[in-house]
DNA sequence: AACAAGACCTGCATGC
DNA sequence: TGCATGCAGGTCTTGT
């Protein structure tokens, strides 16, 4: 379920429990999630004291007051439950427990161990992963300058180029074709397009910046749940909700995955 | 270097 | 009911 929004609520729900707190006791259900854990995990967190519990594009930064550095990603599949200590029951995908000393508990739950859980010992920038990834969408410094920018020259579509962590960091495969709809761009369009000759912005490109905001502001503020949630994702077949658009929105495959759009009003 | 396709793993909805 | 198929919101690796 995980991209930016939900990453970014995740951290709000774990701070309580984790911010300042010491990780008195660490169980590791099951090691092989997308990476193994190492077999010295919980040791090497256990005593441990939370500084900062921070968020870098859909990673889950939490900053140890040893300088040390657990990094979190959910996948596709991951969640975390907070609850009072001590948990006597687990769920089959409950594969790593944190008891805490503010006398919560946190259970990292994943049916598919798509997800990861590295400690690092320092320098997020110098990490091979963490230091390629391009601008935060909420972040001031992102904005139609810097993406056209890191768009000049791309040959692939918009679809693919807003999914790649590179060039914005956060966005898949829900609020990418969110923000094309708000946008009124089609997914299938040349992402060099957006870009002139030299390099500047072209107007369409202010107008998915502001998209990408709105629609990333708008999932976190709005947490409503249900069918109406999104306009275009899995919404296949049923009317644009755009006012006076008419059409129909059309599911295709763009890179294994599926693209939800309206061919009307997104050009 | 840029890009597309395949792989990883489990659960769920669908159709026969 | 059982079984097969296809699909799922991510990203790493492989191959052109």
């Amino acid at each position: 379920m995980p991209e930016l929004p939900e990453v970014e609520l995740t951290r709000r729900q774990l701070r309580g429990a984790m911010e300042a707190a010491r990780f008195e006791n660490v169980l590791v259900r099951r090691a092989d999630l997308r990476y193994p854990l190492p077999r010295d995990f919980a040791a090497r967190l256990e005593g441990r004291t939370v500084r900062a519990l921070k968020r870098r594009a859909k990673y889950l930064i939490v900053e140890l007051t040893s300088g040390e550095i657990l990094v979190m990603h959910l996948g596709m599949s991951g969640s975390f439950a907070v609850s009072k200590a001590p948990v006597g029951q687990f769920d089959n995908h409950d594969h790593v427990v944190f008891n805490m000393s503010s006398g919560l508990t946190v259970v990292y739950n994943d049916p598919r161990r798509f997800g990861v859980m590295r400690l690092l010992d320092g320098d997020l920038a110098r990490d091979p992963v963490l230091g390629k990834l391009g601008a935060e969408p909420l972040a001031s410094t992102f904005g139609a300058h810097s993406l056209a920018m890191a768009l000049r020259g791309r040959k692939t579509t918009l679809k693919a180029a807003l999914s790649d962590q590179r060039i914005v960091a956060g966005l898949g495969n829900i609020y990418v074709c969110e923000a094309l709809h708000r946008a009124r761009l089609s997914p299938r369009r040349r992402a060099s397009t957006l870009v002139t000759r030299t390099g500047a912005p072209r107007p369409a490109l202010y107008v998915l910046v502001k998209a990408i905001r709105a629609v990333l502001t708008e999932a976190l503020s709005k947490k409503r749940s249900g069918a109406d949630r999104f306009r275009v994702y899995d919404r296949e077949g049923r009317r644009c909700p755009r006012r006076g658009c008419g059409g129909t929105i059309r599911r295709i495959v763009q890179n294994g995955r599926s693209t939800f759009y309206c061919p009307v009003c997104q050009r």
